[in-house]
DNA sequence: AATTTCTAAACTGTATACAGTATATCTGAG
DNA sequence: CTCAGATATACTGTATACAGTTTAGAAATT
């Protein structure tokens, strides 16, 4: 039984969260364009877009925003807003920032490692050893990466991060498409590169965790950058 | 004379930017903020600043969403606007978020500079080693930092660094609005700071100038945590 | 047939309007 | 005088409306 003293709300009841419909629309257009349902270079339009989610333009707009925030949109000189299209020089500066602020993450996750971090990092990498679904892999292969972010327990850290986890999961989508489409078995990238880290991290050795995340990003980043050749010629 | 042929643009004509009256609001807000004359932990409403500003509240709702985005506000989970305060956790992460992206950008700085970069940099340098005026000092402290991050010529560290610029602009206020208050001479920390960076990327070495920015960042952290512990006495 | 001109549709930026919820003020009872 | 309850004010989230500009298409001209 819980009291319902309000002057001594630590009962690990939280303030009732309220979502907005420029969340909804934002978390559904994000989804749509990760998973190639929305294609790279196309058009945006508020009304269109609105009309299509039965919503006004207003949240829409703000959905917008966001996402362009989330380096998924851009806007134009004339405010335009079109899906962006991702260079071999964008996918390098998602590499090389992901190292930064990754490995931050990871030698911060090792000093602050707590043991619920411990069992959620555990509980991810037998879970994506185990899985063979190519969704699942995804999800588990972000999680890991958001779970080290969450420990590192840096909120500023956290918002530099959003600021490229949508595009790291939109190149981690398309390559996992494009494997699928070619009937090249999904790498086993993550499963090889997480369990290092992740040992590191128990350790609580800061160095060797941030050396095995560089070198984790280091390996993705040329996994794509294969990629990115195979599919432009 | 300059070609009007549209199939020829590239005569150094730019596509005509459009200011919107978000980014003005956004503008004149956060500078309102940074200088201390919107108190922190402020109640900021739409309405009011809508009123006070002759605008609807459109454009300001749009404007304090750019603000939480640099961190400068914050919304409630009721949704209401405030000022953010600074707890001297806040001022760590700040230390140790610009240390992490600082770097990498000194470090890029120093692989791709070029002459032009070089030219801006020296210039930002001698004109804060001659500068008296408080106001001008953290102009220019603030645009050699913002010089070294374009200069890094990395679009998505340029964004990272965009969510803690304001921050770093507002603690550097604050300090010297809290130095002239007491009498104290506005530090020479920038001065002392700047010249072996700059040095270091002339030098193309990547290695000492992120090392010297790790330490600058480092020095104005301790600068920070003392002041933080005098004003709160 | 190609190109220019004119016209109509569509889109963005901004303003206004409305509904539901929270905050504050006022009143009355104890 | 204090506190509970009721009323009024204010605020956010969302929808709708409007103006200026851009884009697309039709008509007209060479």
């Amino acid at each position: 039984m819980i009291s319902l003293d309000a002057s001594a709300p630590e009962q690990g009841l939280q303030p009732v969260r309220r979502f907005t419909l420029a969340e909804e629309v934002a978390d559904q257009v994000r989804r749509a364009i990760i998973s190639g349902q929305i294609a790279e270079g196309s058009a945006i339009s508020e009304p269109k877009l609105a009309a299509q989610l039965a919503v006004s333009r207003v949240p829409v707009r703000e959905a917008l925003v966001e996402l362009e925030h989330d380096g998924v949109v851009e806007f134009d000189h004339r405010g335009r807003c079109q899906v962006r299209q991702f260079s071999a020089e964008d996918v390098r500066e998602i590499v090389t920032l992901r190292q930064t602020l990754e490995v931050m993450s990871a030698r911060l996750a090792a000093q602050k490692l707590t043991a619920e971090t411990a069992a959620s990092l555990q509980e991810n990498v037998q879970a994506l050893e185990q899985e063979t679904d190519v969704t699942n892999i995804s999800r588990l292969d972000v999680a890991f990466h958001d779970l080290i972010m969450q420990a590192a327990g840096h909120s500023r850290l956290l918002t530099c991060w959003r600021t490229v986890r949508a595009q790291f999961e939109l190149l981690l989508a398309k390559a996992h498409r494009w494997q699928q489409a070619h009937d090249i078995p999904v790498t086993d990238h993550a499963l090889r590169g997480h369990r290092p880290i992740l040992t590191a991290i128990l350790a609580r050795d800061a160095d060797k965790a941030g050396q095995a995340m560089r070198q984790h990003i280091e390996d993705w980043g040329e996994l794509n950058y294969k990629l990115g050749m195979d599919t432009e010629a």
